[in-house]
DNA sequence: CGACCTTTTGAAACGATTCAATACTGGTGG
DNA sequence: CCACCAGTATTGAATCGTTTCAAAAGGTCG
């Protein structure tokens, strides 16, 4: 049973919320698929995701919902670091060092598939073209921290807002741009200012700021509608067919 | 002699400018060293790197100096994402969107080998623990802009400040902290700032700051001394230790 | 020595934060 | 069904950290 929704999900160009999702490219691996199914988890919005079980290091692949990974400083400032969304693949480290050290925060209710570190290495020697996939979404993950960074440190909040729209919009979507576009972002302000870098009430002001230029329309908790792509674009001085191209991994491309 | 060179810099437990650089952990790659040693470039300070001969993305190692990785907005602000030092593997595209658009600068007088994508992947495939290398290269270089990302998202400009002194410390030297330590840091109060997300002005005024409660001394064009270790990573919010795991690759732990 | 670049310092301006008060929104129970 | 509640969004005003501009001081190299 849970293995024939998986197929639903991962299998070539089956669709997920409207989406397709070849995992490698334009053929599929039953092996990853049966291994995935045999460890899936569901997570409550909000919940924290943790491996007391797990020695070490542990492999997260997202089949459906938001998980957030986060830093934390001494004074309970957070900063959300990425968004790992359904099709990603993330590692979490728990006090090895080898990963980054983030706290893992389910943002919508999700579905997890978790390996143990072992586990997934074993799976990679086995399964041709995963270690390829692994990589390429790791990337993808290094250039949008990247882009984000080059406009924290240069960019005011507008550019950053504007920016970190036009992600979601790209990762969520693979919609090219010919008119307004519609999606959702299951995020407070509080949350979308934690990522930029922008306190939630500016995060406000700025939203604002946008719908009254015409350029955005924003619904019942951040139900966004870009009614302006180009405007949007030029504020977050960011092109979104290269932007498409440097943070979407290769099995989507 | 090219070989006998790169034989002293990347064997196991050979120095560099005081530092041992096990490339493979305990043993070394006969079969790396020769590749490396027939593709050897070398750059002046302020040179940018380009691959007008390769097709697509290289692959570069960085044998000496310091490499920038930098990012440039419309209006010309340029913000530096990360520095690629003597040990360190890094992968460069130039139009394919498989890694981050990076403008690639020679800070000081550096010596590389540059590899083709194709090249490097054949290599990958030939050399035993080349490819795991790599990812706890890439792996590190990830969890650095992380903890940079916090910083500049939460932080204000001593501690961002702070932890790039730190940051520095830590990837130049393997010393552990049991007093004063002291290094140099080959860049401008511009290029600390624009690797920092602050001013010039402003990174000159927090320097003094640190200098005047005793926590730092700097001399003759950043030749940095940290005197009070503790304090500095109090203000950086920060364990050297954890750091130094975090964001130390494999080979050098 | 003069030319050039970097660092330092001061003062004004600006963007964003913080605080605080008010207005929404969705969900719950009377 | 409406009243109430908690969480979220919105708005205004004061404050703060940082930038910007501009000018002076310091260092280096021909």
């Amino acid at each position: 049973m849970a293995l024939s929704v998986e197929f639903s999900l991962w299998g070539s160009n089956k669709s997920l919320a409207g989406r397709s999702w070849p995992l490698f490219g334009d053929h599929e691996s039953v092996e990853f698929l049966l291994e995935v199914s045999s460890r899936l988890h569901q997570y409550a919005p909000g919940s924290v995701i943790t491996f007391e079980g797990q020695n070490n290091a542990c492999v997260i692949c997202v089949l459906g919902g938001w998980i957030s990974l986060s830093k934390t400083l001494e004074n309970g400032q957070t900063q959300i670091i990425d968004f790992v969304l359904p099709g990603d693949i993330t590692f979490a480290a728990t006090a090895d060092g080898l990963t980054s050290q983030c706290t893992i925060i389910a943002q919508t209710s999700a579905r997890l598939a978790i390996f143990s570190f072992a586990d997934w290495e074993k799976m990679e020697k086995d399964i041709e073209g995963l270690t390829k996939l692994v990589r390429s979404l790791e990337s993808a993950a290094h250039a949008r921290l990247s882009e984000r960074y080059l406009r924290m440190g240069k960019g005011d909040a507008r550019m950053r807002i504007a920016y970190a729209l036009l992600e979601f919009f790209v990762r969520l979507t693979s919609q090219s741009v010919t008119g307004p576009v519609h999606f959702h972002i299951p995020l407070r302000q509080q949350q979308l200012g934690d990522f930029t870098g922008v306190s939630s009430v500016h995060v406000c002001r700025t939203l604002k700021g946008f719908c009254r230029l015409g350029i955005l329309a924003v619904q019942n908790h951040m139900d966004i509608t870009i009614k302006n792509p180009v405007a949007l674009a030029e504020i977050a001085q960011v092109s979104i067919q290269d932007l498409r191209l440097s943070i979407t991994p290769l099995n989507r491309q």
